[in-house]
DNA sequence: TTGTAAGCGTTATCAA
DNA sequence: TTGATAACGCTTACAA
């Protein structure tokens, strides 16, 4: 690996230029940096940023860290992060394991975007500090240097759910994400106050626990089939058990939306072609405004309010209105 | 940050005891050992990883470079290699820009995956070498420290397009992907060779160039359909092109498969959903075996013979047996 | 305008 | 079993 010494020995010139011309400092005579220059390129030196972050301590680096490969939104989330990073010379690294904590903790990174839920708050609290800003998505840490970006669950959910009662729907169901979540804890408390607010009966035993995954909607759909009778409008915490659930409700000979109302959370690609009425996340926006923040904070604009994205909801055919409404 | 320094202060030892006890040599005494080890634990220590790459000039991670934020197979790709890595003691870095030849240059990584078809040859080439092994995914490069991973392409287009000329169809579209690429002038040939073989007609006007993304196979269906006569099989060179053309189908009342039988490559998410008939890559294994390799070069059991994975086809309904046939 | 030298956090060599 | 010290590649006072 060529370094700058090598450079400096082939030019006849000290390291200290050579690091000068590299970085474009003025203090340094014209020829000489054409020189310099010239040969740099001839030898194909590229500075080493080990040695550089080093020294400096300070890395133009963001990280983002996340680790459920079967979302795939996350590409758009990355897409917004990478669009605005490059845009503002910064660097990006993606990560994900738990080893990445070893990227945050030394000054190979100088800021962190954190979606895995499996990094734990407790840790985030200790990384974080002056100089280490950390922006989380889908979920609220109080600390003065995490900043929140959430999505504004409530009132979609809210929407959502009292326009499937406008629609005449009398009967619910409900697939929830992980328990301890935010997220589904918010669209479940949105769903809930809905029905409560419109006296609408719900109990227990209409509430399924699923995992986020396709597998937990299709397996609530099954269990829900082995009861007396069927709701007729069942509400999903996120799209990939409510397509798991239209699948099991297929297979079963249960039709969308004539038996059975099905709507999910998300919008994700498949939600479109198979007609789920869901509620759209801007994902790509999310990702970019989450380096829009970490990347302020690392300039020393500190700003740690949490940040609430707004979601729109998509009317599909995975819903209909109730005949007997009409 | 609390270094190695501040540890071996408060412990009343010098610093190479520190480093001796963390990196967990033998050439320490236990009581010495034991209490350093809690001072880390006490005054949470982390050991600076730069300054570790710096001296020793092996940093134990690998480095994936993709781009493209449309596809989504590559959280696949990335969750077969970030599996492999996990088991192996080693860490990923995910890179999404030209920046990340920055992060290969110098001895961050001690070895690249490369996906992303804008890091040109003649790059990879230059940063190849005896001690950075290189595995690039979906292109062949004859070099002793690049290994290729790519999908045969030939045997399953083959077998696709002899399938569709065995049901009866004859005339044929052809929607390809970027001209310059391995794999889609791979898929062209194998369609160009099974008509050949079978004496069926092909004219250069009944092909559409491409660019893998939906909106370009869109558009090619809608020219197709300004045409005299429609062909009766279109075959894309990948999903996303051929979901377009679908769209672009059903949009103006053309029937697939009755009308017109369309065919992809990828067996992406939708095309399940779509019921389209496709090849299907595994990718997960994909990413698993390119990590596999690139750490075994790495541990300098070279072996850089171009390995093809090989793909199976999933005949699906956008595909039937025509009429003529039958 | 250019060069000298210290130091970033670590590991490794060698001596004690 | 321990410690002093040089070195990794770079930047940056400060001196020349």
């Amino acid at each position: 690996m060529v370094g700058i010494k090598d450079i400096a020995k082939v030019a006849g010139v000290s390291v200290s230029t050579v690091s000068n011309v590299v970085n474009g400092k003025k203090n340094v005579g014209e020829s000489t940096r054409e020189r310099v220059m010239s040969i740099c390129k001839e030898m194909s030196y590229y500075p080493n940023s080990v040695g550089k972050t080093l020294k400096t301590g300070n890395s133009n680096t963001i990280l983002f860290n996340f680790s459920d490969f079967d979302r795939s939104f996350f590409l758009k989330i990355i897409n917004g992060i990478s669009d605005y990073v490059k845009d503002n010379d910064f660097d990006l690294i993606i990560c994900t394991e738990k080893s990445c904590e070893k990227y945050m903790r030394n000054n190979l990174t100088c800021g962190s975007i954190v979606l895995d839920k499996k990094m734990k708050d407790e840790v985030l609290n200790k990384i974080a500090g002056e100089d280490y800003p950390i922006v989380v998505l889908d979920r609220v840490i109080d600390n003065p240097y995490i900043k929140s970006v959430v999505v504004n669950n409530y009132a979609p959910m809210s929407e959502l759910v009292q326009g499937l009662v406008d629609r005449g729907y009398r009967r619910f169901g409900f697939v929830g994400g992980p328990e301890h979540t935010a997220d589904n804890k918010e669209r479940y408390r949105a769903f809930r106050d809905v029905l409560e607010t419109s006296n609408i009966d719900f109990q227990q035993k209409s509430y399924f626990a699923g995992d986020y995954r396709e597998k937990s909607g299709y397996t609530a759909a099954k269990i829900l089939m082995l009861s007396q009778e069927l709701p007729d409008a069942l509400v999903c915490a996120n799209d990939n058990m409510a397509i798991g659930a239209i699948k099991a409700f297929q297979d079963n000979g249960v039709r969308v939306p004539e038996d059975i109302a099905v709507t999910g959370f998300d919008n994700c690609d498949l939600a479109d072609h198979m007609g789920l009425t869901t509620v759209s996340i801007p994902n790509y926006e999310r990702g970019y405004i989450a380096a829009q923040y970490l990347i302020e904070n690392i300039r020393g604009n500190r700003n740690v309010e949490p940040f609430k994205i707004s979601a729109k909801i998509k009317w599909r055919n995975s819903v209909s209105v109730k005949k007997s409404k009409i």
